[in-house]
DNA sequence: GCTACAACCTGTAGTCACTACAGGTTCAAG
DNA sequence: CTTGAACCTGTAGTGACTACAGGTTGTAGC
């Protein structure tokens, strides 16, 4: 491991903020190519690897999900992309997450709702668990 | 089952909005107390089984996981819980809830920043793909 | 060359909150 | 007494990891 573009799993982890235990588990899924092994059977990793999963920390970062990051992956590694492809795929996404947004300041306005009504003291008959009780 | 307070199953599952699956669930971990049986195994539920299960569900509209939800089950169970306690557990679930929508927003603000950059047409060099082979 | 020890290896099980299935039994209506 | 819906149990799968056990390899210092 003398070389600067090629590391042990131990460097690429440091380098991409990604845990040894998940980098092994992206090879199993299929999302990080087999790297090459030494004699001993350690993985030998390229800057190729460095970039690939820098590509899916990045794209885990911003909330896509493992098969969301795969066809963006195939695409890119189709070389034939289009721009079109990628962005329409964001946008999926971003539509996702505005909708979690949504739902969960819905859920935010109800739960503070439902607590401005306890006046949280020593009392054993609490607002909070009535409302609890009830079904909408 | 013909009398109005004690039921299958089936009905449980459709007062409460609860799939029989998941009751059955909620009983092998023990949310839900183990129900009487009829002779040939069925279980049969009273109008506490009814009651208990709403809170259940209530809570985890309201995004408590089981386990928040067990805990206030037992300061409920308990007979002598205080406002307090549950109003505490409560505002540390908004708090949660709080730190999701924030992350939420960032995520979709730089996404959305990214995919502005994008003109989306038939390019095969595209400003997203670009961005994730970059790290932070 | 030898010794320590960190880093690596594999395989398996656990997390959360369910959902889905297979293969069998019971209940209630007609 | 027959039919068929509802029920039963046990197991496996989901997503994206994490954690462990028990063993092997790589390397730095002596």
């Amino acid at each position: 491991m003398n070389q600067e573009n090629s590391m042990g799993i131990g460097v690429l982890s440091e380098r991409t903020g990604c845990k040894v235990g998940t980098i092994r588990y992206y090879e199993q899924i299929g999302l990080l190519p087999d790297p090459p092994r030494s004699e001993g059977g350690h993985r030998i990793y390229s800057l190729e690897h460095l970039k690939r999963l820098t590509f899916i920390r990045r794209g885990r970062e911003l909330g896509f999900t493992l098969d969301e990051i795969r066809t963006l992956l195939g695409l890119v590694d189709g070389g034939s992309y289009t721009c079109g492809e990628v962005k329409a795929l964001t946008l999926e996404h971003l539509q996702e997450i505005h909708k979690k947004i949504t739902d969960l300041k819905r859920l935010e306005e109800s739960l503070t709702a439902i607590a401005a009504e306890c006046e949280g003291g020593a009392a054993s008959k609490c607002p909070i668990v009535d409302a609890l009780f009830k079904s909408r």
